[in-house]
RNA sequence: CGCGGGGUGGAGCAGUCUGGUCAGCUCGGAUGGCUCAUAACCAUCAGGUCGUAGGUUCGAAUCCUACCCCCGCAACCA
């Protein structure tokens, strides 16, 4: 069975609602997790939510709630976005759990010797009460558009993590591979960024500014700032440091995160970890952003697309299809209902459905749905692990849907129907059609082997509706992504140029 | 000169590290074929000076130089 593998995902901040960002991410470790457990090992898949911090407590306050009742309220869309996709996550961490809370405390007090006191100045709005950048209070003349008052000069007494201790190990883990980054140019870019060290970072706020949060061990004044709170998460959640076992799976094979987050876990979690005397993760998987029509999703422009739509409207397995292989597994990428219903109606309904469709039919009519030995598929296998492995799950896809294609191609070749009139005069025609039909199956249940980690309930039907010996009808598990136009055209619909009928 | 990514037929992309076998794939369009199938599938065609200008080379989308344009990042939105 070898080690036992961990994969994590970013813990999202409660105080919205699932968008197709966060689905990204759980469904690329969803897909990694499956590969690895159909490959036989045994897979620990984390995913959570991160609750704290004061945009946490004024919306709470806001809706006239206590900041606990409104995350208990709110981590539900997040647990409900992930079992929609399909998520097999093992552990579901929330920070605001007692556990997580005492062992970040036991976190910050281990990192004693690497914390620090010191103070920061900077352009406070009293309205906010947060602070500002140069840049932000330059470009509005120094006065704070929302509360119309001037921004003040204001230090308060933080404490620091060291993380400027770690710069040499940490770049060091990265050059020779021990804490990989990929995509490589994700690599590049932070080392680029920390080419003058890393900047110690503020790990704690003081508390009249910030109440809704982790106190900090031994001061009562001060409460912990995101990072320790947050990014601890991946070690507590495994039981770290009390509970027995985490061990087993620490360090984390895989952490996925999105680009936007690169930098905190390439640089103040690795911190963390050194200062805990813990090893670092194998990798990082930084993936993109979806853009809608080439525009980035934001709350302002109202062009977010609700990823639950989707999974209604088309199955969870067309939104896996689309999101792994139409989205560059390890890049930006763009998403237009066009594109989507595009891709399922061609690739998942005409390629792949129909394909099914046909090779089913055929053994049904011409050998009463009997299914002879059928041979292990052909097709060399070694593309589509070396993508997998390389976790570019879009390139998987392409692979699969060559298998596809040749299939097709292979029986517009054969042509099984002409075989089968053959069969009363040439009494080889029998078994011949019976080879062609055989071979047919078999690409098709090698397909549905790679398919499983990426779309398992499609992966599910085909093996059902084959691997029996007899046909079991295509009804029976549902239909293979009938054709659906809820967003463009029906191509089929007949033309009426200028002709309603009424 | 802040950092990074990218500019390839109507659209979306691969190929660039390891120069020639690269001008390829999917969609869209046209024509034809077939009838097992979800009005599907298969074949053929339409031609893009591979951002621009130089250079290296027997030969460059692929290497070098300069320039133009687009997009991210530079701030706790994945």
């Amino acid at each position: 069975m070898g080690k036992k593998l961990y994969i994590t995902t970013a813990i999202p901040y409660v105080n919205g609602t699932p968008h197709i960002g966060h689905a990204l991410g759980y469904l690329l470790a969803d897909i990694w997790a499956r590969y690895q457990k159909q490959n036989g090992k045994e897979v620990r898949f984390q995913v959570g939510t991160d609750e704290h911090g004061n945009k946490i407590a004024a919306k709470a306050a806001e809706l006239g709630m206590t900041p606990k009742d409104y995350t208990d309220k709110m981590y539900g869309n997040f647990e409900m976005m992930m079992k929609k996709i399909g998520a097999q996550y093992t552990d579901f961490i929330r920070t605001t759990e007692p556990h997580h809370e005492g062992a970040v405390q036991y976190i910050w007090q281990k990192l004693q010797p690497y914390i620090y006191k010191g103070s920061y100045e900077g352009w406070y709005c009293v309205g906010h009460e947060a602070f500002f950048t140069d840049k932000e209070v330059e470009a509005t003349g120094g006065i704070c558009e929302d509360h119309q008052k001037p921004y003040e000069r204001v230090s308060e007494e933080n404490y620091y993590l060291k993380t400027s201790a770690f710069t040499d190990q940490i770049r060091e883990a990265i050059t020779t591979g021990h804490m990989e980054i990929v995509p490589e140019f994700r690599k590049n870019e932070f080392l680029e960024l920390i080419k003058d060290g890393l900047q110690d970072v503020s790990i704690s706020r003081p508390r009249k500014n910030l109440s809704w949060g982790i106190p900090v061990p031994g001061d009562p004044d001060q409460v912990m700032y995101v990072w320790l709170d947050a990014l601890s998460n991946y070690i507590t959640v495994l039981g770290y440091p009390d509970r027995a076992g985490w061990e087993e799976y620490w360090p984390a094979d895989v952490q996925v995160i999105g680009k936007d987050i690169l930098r905190f876990h390439a640089g103040i979690w690795p911190a963390m970890l050194l200062g805990l005397e813990l090893p670092l993760p194998k990798k990082l998987m930084v993936h993109g952003f979806i853009n809608v029509g080439g525009v980035k999703q934001s709350k302002s422009l109202g062009n977010g697309v609700d990823p639950n739509q989707i999974i209604d409207e088309y199955g969870v397995d067309a939104f896996r299809y689309f999101f792994s292989r139409h989205i560059p597994t390890l890049d930006d990428g763009d998403f237009t209902w066009e594109k989507f219903e595009n891709a399922y109606n061609n690739e998942l309904g005409n390629d792949l459905g129909n394909l099914v469709s046909r090779v089913a039919s055929m053994v049904s009519r011409y050998q009463s749905g009997v299914i002879g030995d059928a041979p292990k598929g052909d097709h060399d296998m070694k593309p589509y692990y070396d993508a997998m492995h390389d976790l570019k799950f879009n390139v998987a896809m392409e692979e699969i849907w060559d298998s596809v294609r040749g299939l097709n191609k292979y029986i517009e070749m054969v042509k099984p129907w002409e075989i089968a009139k053959r069969r009363e005069a040439d009494p080889e025609a029998e078994a011949h059609l019976g080879e062609v039909l055989n071979q047919s199956v078999g690409t098709l249940l090698q397909v549905a082997e790679q398919l499983t980690p990426l779309l398992p309930s499609t992966a599910e039907s085909i093996k059902r509706i084959f691997a029996s010996g007899v046909i079991v009808p295509i009804e029976t598990v549902g239909g293979l992504f009938p054709k659906v136009y809820l967003h463009s055209e029906d191509p089929r619909a007949p033309k009426t140029a200028s002709a309603p009928e009424k």
